[in-house]
DNA sequence: AAGCGTATTCTCGCTCAATGAGACGGGGGC
DNA sequence: GCCCCCGTCTCATTGAGCGAGAATACGCTT
């Protein structure tokens, strides 16, 4: 017997069994890791063995494998995503001492915001992203923004699935998702309070780069209050900040 | 003709096409990037082609390819070392703000520091280290904490080989290196002006996890003058903060 | 110590996924 | 138009990769 039934190539399969780990699951075990990522286990015990001589993977003192920190390193050496990160940071921080919540920078891939910051809070008064974390994007102040400033075909294809509610709060027809729009395309920013969590306020503004195109988007979750809405210019005032820092050394674009 | 004549995997092949990109090279044409990773063209072309199929390479308007952002999500989700970093993360930032320098978060990985996190200071001395970014061991006061605490064969590897000076005050000799190590133990930190950058010292201090184990360090670089030694108690406290953010809630470990 | 159960790695016959040489198409420059 | 460079496609070739089953490792119980 040789070669996969299903004709799969090996990055395929080495790419599931990246996928097989997540923040619920830290630490696999082969079988469970073989399960998990839908291989035969002598097949998954092997590339598992290479992944680690690659540093892709490493393993612990009771056999369990973990992600590897050269994986991180491969990934983080040339990312944009971390030239992203590394350019709002100062804001970020700023913002954080500032509002005192948990603050975010998120980006669209595929149809999902994806966070790729999260700064948290002692106090937060809840935390619903993660780093390396996705939500749809009708749930979320950061997926409204993305979603306002996307191209259509983006929101239609979100409108193509059923809007799931968090929360009764939540947008759930497309109706109220595109009046939602509408009015972050008005206000030049997302308020979203109990969408996700009860309890939580999530803001959000546009991150434009030098073009003025928005590449991401840079939030925060408060607490459910009619003070809110004065965080609004702080937002505004890190996103711009990030936009100046990501057109390099060059002057302000006029607004 | 079929196969590579050095009985390559698929794997290894990818691996170093990741390997390819770097700071100075965050995006390569297919032909540039065959080169560096020493495939023939046209299998460049056909394993770019799939990576970017599976999200783990991007490609741009002008074909060039970039790291896809799947690849950190992939690498991030369930990263030990991104779980050190968001340990670490609110006390880096209070340092940050306390000292006004560079700060950073390093670990060892293979026989280098690997640099986690560094949170950068506009009026910075100087920044010579980047995240995802290494140095060798004996150059940085990060290094000095791993070696002074980490396992003896490790130093040994670091002694076999010749130690490069950066500026006059690197450590050169086994002599010095074994020496500053010696005074690191006693100290608890190691404090390095100059050897990096000439107008730069840097300080660092072990983080500990529950077992008291070194699992990484914390350091900041600032100008070279007397006040230098005054950052070390905001150094250590900010490392046992992190010590008790890595143990979870259970109580703190006695020192 | 022996036995058992579970997990993981090893062996090996088999085969098709992966290979690279060369053709081809596209784009840019002269 | 011609030429050059780049990247993708085609295809004959073959050995890297496969999984079934054996062997080994490990922890636990008696």
């Amino acid at each position: 017997m040789a070669r996969s039934s299903a004709g799969e190539s090996v990055l395929t399969r080495a790419v599931r069994i990246f996928e097989a780990f997540g923040p619920d699951a830290t630490t696999l075990q082969v079988t469970e890791l073989a399960r998990r990522a839908d291989l035969h286990v002598a097949t998954a015990s092997r590339l598992v063995a290479e992944l680690v001589s690659h540093g892709l993977l490493e393993r612990g003192p009771e056999r369990e494998v973990r992600i590897g920190v050269r994986m991180w390193e491969l990934a983080s050496r040339a990312s944009p995503t971390l030239s992203l990160r590394e350019a709002a940071m100062p804001f970020l921080e700023d913002l954080h001492a500032v509002v005192g919540h948990s603050v975010q920078l998120g980006v669209l891939d595929g149809d999902e915001v994806l966070f790729v910051e999260r700064l948290t809070a002692r106090d937060a008064v809840v935390n619903y992203s993660r780093i390396a974390g996705r939500l749809p994007p009708h749930i979320t102040s950061s997926g409204h923004v993305l979603l306002a400033y996307g191209a259509p075909d983006l929101l239609e294809r979100v409108l193509a699935r059923p809007l799931e509610r968090y929360t009764p709060h939540t947008v759930g027809t497309p109706e109220e998702l595109r009046a939602s729009l509408a009015q972050v395309r008005r206000q030049g920013f997302a308020l979203l309070a109990g969408h996700v969590h009860e309890d939580a306020t999530g803001i959000a503004v546009p991150v434009r780069n030098g073009l003025g195109e928005v590449v991401a988007t840079m939030s925060v979750v408060v607490p459910n209050d009619d003070r809110a809405t004065a965080q609004v210019p702080a937002l505004m005032a890190a996103a711009r900040g990030v936009t100046r820092a990501l057109c390099g050394p060059r002057a302000d674009r006029p607004h």
